[in-house]
DNA sequence: CTGGTGAGTTGACTGGGTTCACCTAGGTGA
DNA sequence: TCACCTAGGTGAACCCAGTCAACTCACCAG
C-alpha cells in the first residue's frame, strides 16, 4: 500500500529553486510511514526513500542525520497537535451562558489533545519520546501546549471560576494528567473504559482543578 | 567502562546444567547497558553479548529475539518498581496519629515510583514505550503497579480519609498524574523546578484526590 | 571409548545509516 | 550561441546490527 515510484519513469526531478519541495515530500513519507507502523522503530531513511521514490542518499541533501528528520517529524506534530487544539477552542460556540464558554473552550483543547493522541498513537509516542535538549523552558514546542492551557484557565478565571491551584500549576496538572492517561491506554488499551474512558477521565480532571462545580 | 571479557581467557563455560546462569548475567548486562546509554536506542545485541563476553549468537539460547531480550529487561524493572515501592510503603514508622499513617504510606509509594523513574530514565520509558499486548487487565505488570496504589487508598479511605473520587478512580488519577509529570520531566528536565517539582506536584496532586485537608 | 547432549562459537546473510564520488539538466555570462 | 555552473539529485561502497545454520568442545552415561 505503501505509495512506490513507478519504476519505469523513475522521478522528475524539481526544477530549480524549489529543491525545499523535496523536504516536505520527504517529511510528508516519514509521517505516513509512522502512521502505518504505528512506532518510531521500524521508520528508516531507506524505506522513506522507497516511499518517495528517491535514493536514500537523497535525503542527507535535506536533514544531516536521521535525527534530524525525526525531529522535524517531532515539529511537524507539535504543530499540527497545537493546530488542532487552537481550532477546538475556537469552534465553541458563543451561545452559552457567558461564564460557561471559557470552561467549555477549556474542555474542548484538551478533547483535542486526547483525540490526536488517540488518533495518532505513533506520532503522540514519537513527540514524547524525543526530548528536545537546550532551549529555554516556555519556547519549546511541549512548552508552548502548556501555555494555550494556561490561557485557557487564566480565561475561566477571569470569568469568575476560581482555581484550586494557580493557574500555571492547574495546566500542568490538567495537562500532565491528560498525558499520563493517554500514555496509560497506550500501554493498556483495554484496560478503564478503553479510548472513550480518556474524555471523560480527562473532563473529571478539570472539574477536580475548580474549586466551584464546573 | 565497559566490562570487557579478557580476550586471552575468551571465558570459562558454565559448568553444565547451570546455562541459566547466562541469562541473568545477559539480562544485568542488558540493565547496565540501559543506565548507561539512558536509552533504548543503542542497546544492541551485540552490544551486551560484548559486554558479556559472549558471541552474538549465544543470546539466543536464552532469548527468541532481541524483543523478547527487551520483554525480560521490562519485567525485571517493573519487578523492581514494585518492590521499591512496597519497600517505602512498609520504610514509614507507625509512629505518627494513627489516621495519618495511610496517607503518609500512599506518600511513600508514589515517593519510591517517582525516584524510580528519575533515577533510572532508561529503564523507566522503556516499561512504557513496551506495551504488552493481551493478558486481562489487572494482571498485566503495569496493573499490579495500580493495584498497589488503590490498596493504599483503600487504606486511607478506612482510616477515615474521605476521597473526592472513588478508590479505583484517584488510584488511576494519582498514578497517571506522576507517569505524566514524570514523562514531562523526562522530556523536558529544566521546566518547572527539576526534578524536586515531581515530588511536590505529586503530594498535590494526593492531596487533591482527598476531600478533607491531608 | 563411544555416543549424546548442554553450552557456546563461527561464518554468512539481510537490511539499515552514512559517505563520497559522480551525474545531469536547467539557468547564465560573454 | 555555447561553454560553464550549480541545484538537485544518483550509485556504490562501508560498517554495524539482527539473525540463523552449521559447527565445536567439554562433560557424562553406559
Amino acid at each position: 500500500m505503501t505509495e512506490q515510484a513507478d519504476l519505469t519513469a523513475p522521478r522528475t526531478r524539481n526544477p530549480w529553486g524549489q529543491g525545499e519541495k523535496l523536504r516536505t515530500e520527504i517529511l510528508a513519507a516519514a509521517a505516513r510511514l509512522l502512521s502505518e507502523l504505528g512506532s518510531e522503530e521500524g521508520l528508516s531513511i531507506r524505506g522513506v526513500a522507497r516511499a518517495v521514490g528517491i535514493a536514500p542518499a537523497s535525503i542527507y541533501q535535506h536533514f544531516e542525520d536521521k535525527a534530524e528528520l525525526v525531529r522535524g517529524l517531532v515539529n511537524y506534530d507539535y504543530e499540527l497537535l497545537g493546530t488542532q487544539m487552537q481550532a477546538a477552542d475556537e469552534s465553541v460556540p458563543a451561545a452559552l451562558p457567558i461564564k460557561d464558554v471559557p470552561v467549555a473552550r477549556l474542555r474542548a483543547q484538551m478533547g483535542a489533545y486526547c483525540q490526536f493522541a488517540i488518533d495518532n498513537p505513533g506520532h503522540y509516542r514519537l513527540i514524547y519520546n524525543n526530548r528536545e535538549r537546550g532551549g529555554e523552558p516556555g519556547k519549546s514546542p511541549l512548552g508552548r501546549i502548556v501555555g494555550q492551557i494556561v490561557n485557557a484557565l487564566q480565561r475561566c478565571e477571569a470569568a469568575g471560576h476560581e482555581l484550586r491551584q494557580p493557574a500555571q500549576r492547574a495546566a500542568i496538572t490538567v495537562f500532565v494528567g491528560a498525558h499520563g492517561r493517554v500514555a496509560l491506554y497506550h500501554a493498556a488499551p483495554e484496560a478503564g473504559d478503553g479510548a472513550a474512558g480518556i474524555y471523560s477521565f480527562v473532563d473529571d480532571l478539570i472539574s477536580l482543578v475548580f474549586a466551584d462545580q464546573v
